[in-house]
DNA sequence: ATATGAAATTGATATAAATCAATGGTTGAG
DNA sequence: CTCAACCATTGATTTATATCAATTTCATAT
């Protein structure tokens, strides 16, 4: 593991409050390692024993029943995920695998369980991190129920504007057919979709999307912080 | 605010591992107090300033974007909720409204937050009862995304049999419309679903369910511990 | 460059679900 | 007991979305 890489797991709001003799010994027992693209790296039942932090690359997180399947949501640098299973020591609720190559450091559960009860910091960091995934699987579940599909499209792409600092014009970044899954539609929905929406102000092409009228865009799909708020770091779909 | 519902909220998984003084030192700052049916108690987008113990009756939480609504869960004793928020120090995601006369027991956000950063034990609890709220509301998304509407109602009956003690006649509980807004749906919409589903099982006349074949129930909607498993105590829908 | 395979788009159609409208049933207040 | 209000149901219809099928586009490996 590099050293630069453990700066920066240093930083994230779960580690960067905790005794560094601690967050060392977290460290000890955690390992970097690089994984090809389209590897997957858990499956939704298996046993929780690692907490995974992407430190390069972009990993999907998705859920299966019967024979479909969707996407949860994608985490990039320097996000963790399956943190909940972890603590509780029960079986993974998603599966999870690499969108690309992707470096990924693992922390062996059982460790993550003992450093919390000894280190009240690294305790409320985790309270505060937790707190922070459950709002956002809110949102999203919030976003499902009270929108139909035209409504998120246009709201995934407003807020995509905000996480590229406002700009008008911004790339996506992942498939869209990761995007419509994540937004629970198929890609031929999502793919009209954005057709339709150049009446509102958005215009797609291929990555490329551009904001051609924000004030429209604003009127459709008016942000609302309990619905678009800001995520957890690394969280991007 | 009683004797025995000190000793009930004691017992409640967040609270029955803390320290004595620490638990006292909560509950000095904290009131119960009871609510008449049909009463906001709060809005989402508020400060939130209470963690909420439900102590008697039911609570919907709700969430709205525009000119709709829709339920996100009910909570009965004894439940907890929107301790995210108070967590967090953010507003709530979510509105509360009791669905019958209530009693809550209200605890102070911020003596909260003190006593999480004095008590370990308090923290662990913290931290295991927000995990099993988020892993609560990824089982509600993935059940949104991966199931239709005919599938979600079915495994909600399954699921209150299960409740229910595995009965094969039970009692809904809460009103029709509640379970549509819940499962995602309009009431006509589940009024059909309900009709239909004697095909695989189930007979519903006004609150009671009685499920005819349970095999045939089963091979409908294959149970999925990663989808219908245990939610948090007091979490009815 | 060209071939290959996956993603994205497009069109046609089927299905699911929402909406609108009307009726019947239940509950609680007076 | 009767009425009013709300819930639940039912039917007719519209709308949203999924599905199926066929191209087209794009990225990539050869």
């Amino acid at each position: 593991m590099r050293p630069d890489d453990l700066a920066e797991v240093r930083h994230l709001p779960l580690f960067r409050d905790m005794l560094k003799a601690n967050f060392d010994a977290l460290m000890q027992g955690a390992y970097a390692q690089a994984f090809p693209e389209g590897l997957e790296l858990i499956r939704q039942g298996d046993p929780a024993d690692f907490l995974h932090v992407v430190l390069e690359g972009a990993v999907e997180l998705h859920a299966g029943w019967q024979d479909r399947s969707c996407t949860m949501a994608v985490v990039k640098p320097v996000g963790t995920f399956i943190l909940a299973a972890c603590i509780k020591d029960v079986p993974y609720l998603m599966s999870a695998r690499t969108l690309e190559r992707s470096r990924l450091l693992l922390v062996p559960a059982s460790d993550l369980r003992a450093v919390f009860r000894r280190d009240a910091e690294f305790a409320v960091s985790t309270i505060t991190e937790l707190a922070g995934c459950y709002r956002a699987v809110v949102r999203h579940a919030k976003s499902l129920k009270l929108r139909n599909s035209r409504e998120r499209v246009a709201a995934y792409m407003l807020k995509q504007s905000q996480l590229a600092g406002g700009a008008l014009r911004f790339t996506l970044g992942i498939e869209k057919r990761l995007i419509a899954s994540y937004l629970g539609m198929t890609p031929e929905n999502l793919s009209r979709a954005l057709k339709t929406l150049d009446d509102v102000g958005i215009e797609v092409h291929g990555q490329m999307v551009t904001i051609t009228d924000m004030d429209r865009l604003l009127a459709f799909v008016p942000p609302d912080a309990l619905i678009d708020g800001p995520d957890a770091p690394g969280l991007v779909a």
